[in-house]
DNA sequence: GTCTATACGATGATAGAC
DNA sequence: GTCTATCATCGTATAGAC
């Protein structure tokens, strides 16, 4: 009795020992030594639970991802059952879309979904993006077929590529926020989650109901 | 005479070999072992040319990020000169602010900025944050100001979190384009410059022409 | 000034005893 | 399941050749 529960719990210290440091000073910084150190465990702890520091990265944000992708999908269905039979609201869908991230910044959670994602960024063609595919195959595909209802008039490569956009704007709020505080001069912080929800949902809600483009061939000198 | 050659030579080797193969493999993964055989120099002429791998990453995107900012702000410019004494048309502005890093894309140079934006992400409090600011510092005052004076009814907080949007869609099509090919079920590919152009501007246009939010003090309640 | 050969400490990973 | 011992490889530093 007592071992299954010492068993667990080294995974666990070793767990939030890692998105703790992780999320302190980064991935390349953060040695395995520190981590046992920090978690109390021994150094070969790591390589059993996990394979290897790629595997332990891996179980973080599995960990963290999950429920939010889950909540996501909670999120969509309701709007998607008040709506009934009509196609769900723009607005509602942006909220299941980007709440549960927002909510998580600043959070234990935040944290190691911030990690993934600037992995994702830092190693093109790693395992990151493809664990990111993984996690988000479910709810791209439910996502796309809810905005298709909601913007008919949209092809679907316009509406690719207008998701694409709103993704990108949250992931850059996520990870960095830094980045907006010394644009506005300081006087914007992104861990204003309020301030940040009311100002994207505006800013996606009028990207995604853009006019469709003119032309699907490249003619230009239409101007005005 | 000859051994100025020599010497650029040297450091120009180091530099290109170094950028495709942190391309290729990410930051991490790439060794400077890796790099000097494939430059075809000693080891020890990383630190004696740069003083560190972090100094030879900075070098990277030094020697990229400072064409395309000088090529933006030269955009600005003649957008100003052309709309003066009024304030420079809304998409103008993005497109100096745009258009140079999507040609950049797909280039070596686009690749050594695909580099830093990782760099960005992955390491939270990092150096590369730091060198962005630096880089950006100009660039970012001239863009906020020709922005203020296109947009005069927008909050300077509204519209620092707006330009923070408009970026991350940029940032996230250079550096995960793969997922927006992955969204789209293959249908839209971020390479194709021309039509992602076209969709960025749409929709950061009709984002930053948004209303803006009702309140500026967190005064809730307040639904329709 | 440039470049090279070589060595040092720290890291991620593994094998085998307990 | 956990630990100790050990390994190859990493980034970096230095001393000296051209």
């Amino acid at each position: 009795m007592t071992q299954i529960i010492q068993a667990t719990d080294t995974k666990q210290r070793i767990l939030n020992a890692a998105e703790k440091l992780f999320a302190q000073h980064g991935l390349a910084a953060t040695s395995l030594r520190a981590i046992t150190a920090e978690a109390g465990v021994n150094l070969a702890s790591v390589n059993y639970h996990f394979r290897s520091k790629e595997e332990l990265i891996r179980a973080i944000y599995r960990r963290r991802l999950e429920p939010i992708n889950q909540r996501r999908l909670e999120m969509l269905d309701q709007a998607e059952r008040e709506a009934a039979p009509k196609p769900a609201p723009l607005e509602k869908i942006l909220d299941a879309l980007l709440d549960p991230l927002l909510e998580a910044k600043g959070s234990d959670a935040g944290a190691g979904v911030q990690v993934l994602l600037g992995r994702v960024y830092a190693e093109p063609g790693g395992i990151a993006v493809q664990m990111l595919k993984e996690q988000m195959a479910e709810a791209g595909q439910r996502f796309g077929a809810a905005l298709h209802r909601a913007l008919p008039k949209l092809s679907r490569a316009e509406l690719a590529w207008r998701m694409h956009f709103v993704i990108g704007a949250l992931a850059h709020t996520l990870v960095a926020g830094k980045l907006l505080e010394y644009i506005s001069g300081g006087e914007c912080s992104a861990d204003d989650t309020e301030y940040a929800h009311r100002n994207m949902i505006a800013f996606a809600l009028a990207g995604l109901n853009a006019p469709p483009l003119k032309t699907t061939a490249p003619a230009r000198k239409v101007k005005s």
